[in-house]
DNA sequence: TGTACATCAGTGAACGCGCGTTCACTGATGTAC
DNA sequence: TGTACATCAGTGAACGCGCGTTCACTGATGTAC
């Protein structure tokens, strides 16, 4: 079956999008490359002709994913009013209940922080920039503290996130959930204010 | 070779400790339960003996993770320079380069939201122990409000110090370690005016 | 007190299974003549 | 335009390995007499 040169490059892009929804409802280590390939609609002979090893790939996911979260970014909170929605949908009990279509960082990120230096420099790069979006959106006249304290609003959505995933009592995620987006407006005044 | 009765508890909580350490280190499914054991100087067969399964003694460690995690912080943090001090040393380069011997929901929390109800109502249950500590201490008359913003600050600590074991670029992890101790000592202030 | 026995924590080999990876092969397509 | 050939994405079985778990066995100790 030989196809034409746009072929192989569309089915490594499936292959790289199935496993980033994979990845975040199983976990990493959790995701073996036979199920990734079925996901694709491919047996697991074929995943060596698009990648030299399952962490080149991890790497991959992790880029496009983030790529995904930054156009949605650009797209739905290109001002002030989207970036509260994006709170607001980043905190809400529908992100918490499917992570497989959620945020790559609420999903993997202790686990990426496990993974070997090429995972963990597609994750820097890819989180920076969104980040820097976001604090020239915000900030254009000091983009590099925007850029930390963007960086620590969001560790501070993917911590309340992961937490509101984890604890056994709904109600009590909920609280969290909605505490977790009060805090985050008020933390978005204030650096308005400053 | 028959031993006494506390010998067995003693052999079940080394076990328990050193499995704690080690799935911190390389995450719970990355550690394996022959290492588990071998950790513990033990062999595999043994370890039937102690836990009916894997999970079993996942659930068993989380407790235990979570239990020291309290008696520390009651230790450590029994006032307000107490708990300052515990948010200087959570987001610390010490800390967030150990993570074997430091938080255990830093290092695994999006792991064990993937694990079964046992799992994370062991957790929900050792958290929350934490928590109420923290929020009768902080606000003595309005416990269930208090308690629900003392787990949205450690949804913070969480995700603060993830971000930063996972940046590939050092000086911004530091960076975001130093605006997380601003930050969270600040939302501190603001409890006590609330 | 001394001896025979029961207990049971721990050993280490083995179970079936899925892992990441390799490889001989297939067969539809693009290219050369 | 028609035919022979080269390409190479994809197949599916197999590799060695470590996984969680089971099991026949060991042997030091506590107990019974």
């Amino acid at each position: 079956m030989r196809y034409g040169k746009e072929h192989k490059e569309a089915t490594r892009r499936r292959i790289i999008e199935a496993s980033g929804r994979r990845f975040k409802q199983d976990g990493i280590d959790g995701a073996g490359v036979a199920t990734l390939m079925k996901d694709a609609g491919l047996t697991n002979g074929a995943f060596y002709t698009h990648f030299a090893s399952k962490d080149e790939l991890v790497a991959a996911a992790v880029t496009e994913q983030l790529a995904q979260q930054r156009t949605q970014l650009r797209e739905q909170a290109p001002d002030r009013a989207g970036i509260e929605q994006f709170i607001r949908d980043y905190l809400s009990p529908g992100h918490r209940d499917a992570p497989e279509q959620g945020c790559p960082s609420a999903a993997l990120l202790d686990e990426i922080a496990r993974c070997d230096d090429t995972v963990k420099q597609a994750y820097t790069d890819g989180l920076l920039d969104i980040a820097d979006d976001i604090a020239a959106r915000l900030a254009p006249d000091d983009p590099h503290s925007a850029r930390v304290k963007t960086l620590n609003a969001f560790a501070t959505l993917i911590g309340t996130l992961q937490l509101a995933r984890t604890l056994a009592d709904r109600e009590l995620s909920d609280a969290i959930l909605e505490q977790g987006v009060r805090n985050a407006l008020a933390a978005l005044t204030q650096t308005d204010s400053n």
